[in-house]
DNA sequence: CATGTTACTATTGTCGACAATAGTAACATG
DNA sequence: CATGTTACTATTGTCGACAATAGTAACATG
């Protein structure tokens, strides 16, 4: 029998933390933004003790800065930290896709057909939010099949600052007709070579390099 | 002008964490200990404040783990922690190759030389901690020269952990002359292979999958 | 004896107060 | 006027006290 994990207390401090990340991800602070004590203290009607373990919890995530007796400041995204971020992750979910080949069963090859049959479906009716959605449940399909724990807490980091990226430079909409097709590919892929796992890493790894070129190409033009 | 970090202030929590980090890593506590705050405050005679801002720190280091309402615990060294922690470094390491490839200057493919023939002389005298620090600080040049700032902190945690995994399993002694043999097969790639970066990645991945291996080997033989 | 209840203890969680510091503004000095 | 000094304010750092909880032991109940 398995059993679930009975669910642990949640603290102020854990709650606190949850609501400032959804704050910084949704661009309620710029980069930059003390995150004052005393505010906050007000703010959620608690004390500076769980405020503070927020803030060390907002710094594991890598949203925040906290620099010794000044405070504790919104991380500024530059670009560089976008050109850092995305090699790292494109080798961290190629291994992730090498790793799940062994794993893979019809089972789950069919979780990810639906997830494929939902992003075509947002797709077609345009809708860039749901498409995106469905986009990262697609990727962490695979990246759970690693059944490597420390890879998939790793790579749900570095996603989620890519996440954060986003919403910085809100305005660039994917060109989802391509990056359906992309995942098409990657599905169809990991049908066909499942005594590869090496090809399967190097698609997904180029996958998110080429994503990430076009990524570029738009700041380049755009910005 | 290139101005140097003035440097912050350290808090007492921080030098508590530090103090923690090393008497963890060096083996002062078994998996699974409670670092209880009472004890701990009367030894460093600070509050709990700074004790518990010391927890968070070595948490962020995936030395304890904090379990709320219940305590701080260091953690457990399992086989499969280290299973699941040599792909990942492999894959990073690999990545950092590849992008020091265009920062190799002259210079520092000496310093690489250097700390190589470092490498060899405890090798000779069979002076296996200085080997091993030496060989820590060879593979922190490439690292370096990545010049990837996230690359270089991910993979500073992700090797912490596996000199932990080392000092519980002390009796563990590489084959210095084998190891030797790769490092200097590995300098020699990066002076041929210059324009050649996807090969010093491949080189320097398999290098840490085959460390790997003799690990796991000496694991099953000797356990 | 099996189970439920209560009381107690050890420990973490949260709080508000005071201490220390960084930063700034006002003033003093030559 | 340029620089040094002092006083003040806003903020974080640290502390000790009380609250809440988990775990255990003793007891009660049928």
């Amino acid at each position: 029998m398995k059993l679930k994990d009975i669910n642990k207390p949640i603290g102020l401090g854990a709650q606190v933390a949850e609501a400032l990340t959804l704050a910084i991800l949704e661009g309620d602070y710029s980069g930059g933004d003390q995150l004052l004590e005393l505010e906050l203290q007000d703010y959620f009607g608690v004390s500076r003790s769980p405020l503070r373990e927020a803030f060390r919890e907002l710094e594991k995530k890598g949203l925040v800065e906290i620099i010794p007796r000044k405070g504790t400041f919104v991380k500024t995204i530059t670009r560089r930290d976008i050109e850092e971020n995305f090699p790292i992750r494109a080798a961290l979910e190629g291994l992730a896709a090498q790793l799940a080949v062994p794993n893979l069963t019809p089972d789950s090859l069919a979780m990810m057909s639906e997830k494929l049959d939902g992003m075509r479906a947002a797709a077609e009716r345009e809708d860039t939010q749901a498409y995106y959605s469905r986009h990262l449940a697609f990727h962490e399909l695979f990246i759970a099949l690693s059944k490597n724990r420390l890879l998939i807490s790793s790579l749900e980091t570095l996603r989620m600052q890519a996440l954060w990226h986003r919403f910085s430079y809100q305005y660039y909409q994917e060109d989802l007709k391509k990056s359906l097709a992309d995942h098409q590919q990657i599905y169809e892929g990991f049908t066909k070579y499942r005594n590869q796992p090496e090809r399967c890493r190097k698609m997904v790894e180029d996958h998110i390099i080429i994503a990430f070129d076009r990524f570029l190409t738009y700041l380049k033009t755009s910005g």
